[in-house]
DNA sequence: ATAATTAGTTAGCTAAGCTAATTAACACGC
DNA sequence: GCGTGTTAATTAGCTTAGCTAACTAATTAT
């Protein structure tokens, strides 16, 4: 084993996740919504209200960059920015119900496809991808 | 189970993937090359060589976007463009063994530290690791 | 031989990223 | 409580990456 097993095991999960997440771009289409919005959007609608310091964080971009994304998303009615509690420098962005739905339909679109084919493993698959999905979680968690 | 076991395994795989690569990303600093190009390169370095529109369609773009991309590498030395044996108006499109070493390089930062957090998993956790990318990997080719 | 198709490029536009500079609000230190 | 420094967000202005439309050159089909 020339390159330590871990490394090979991180070289095909990483390879593999790049091609999934590769694939299923493709069903992106429609929904009207860009690849940079829609995904922050997504923050905003699982990981709940937050600054736009904070969202920028996430999406790992300049705070002028989600300025704009942010702002094209209130025109769309698809996000708010109200005042923050306690800091009145700082936003309290969060997700519409339009933008939540908007959302949902499109990871359902591009979750449908993948559905199809999990569908179709073995019970014994099935537990491999579900804890191997755990394991990877837990893994992002620790940093 | 409302939604069907499969879409909820569906559900937790795409996540999963999602959070990896956006992590895994932080770490693509330095290597000087934007990630439209380094992802073409990679294609270029995994696929082997390829005519332009073959490179735009794996890589989801149209075939402006990678002239452009393509003419880039080119100029970075990381690519090159030669006739195509059979058919004059088609490009061999190839990467040079100094895009492989960038590649590679930029790889290996990437994965420094997914390859530690393995290293602390248990042989049993390996192994499902090791058997999910497996499938994942045979449902991608499957389309 | 001519017509239709295909591969790639060029031109010109929009979207999304960045840094630098600005404004407003907060937080200290005295 | 007041000045100094810091922080949150925005604005301005630039670059890169995506697109479509239009073009050239080569191939394929009639």
């Amino acid at each position: 084993m020339k390159k330590g097993e871990a490394h090979q095991i991180a070289e095909r999960v990483h390879s593999a996740a790049l091609r999934l997440l590769r694939r299923l771009r493709r069903y992106d289409f429609a929904m009207g919504l860009s690849a940079p919005k829609s995904s922050a959007l997504s923050v905003l609608v699982f990981g709940g209200p937050q600054t736009l310091k904070d969202l920028a964080a996430a999406e790992q971009v300049r705070a002028p960059t989600m300025s704009r994304l942010v702002a094209e998303l209130e025109a769309d009615g698809l996000a708010t920015k109200t005042e923050h509690a306690n800091d009145r420098r700082a936003l309290k962005i969060a997700a519409t119900a339009k933008g939540r739905a908007l959302l949902e339909a499109g990871r359902e679109r591009r979750l449908e496809v993948l559905t199809k084919q999990v569908e179709g493993l073995s019970a014994d698959e099935l537990k491999v991808l579900a804890r191997a999905a755990a394991i990877l979680v837990r893994l992002n968690e620790e940093g």
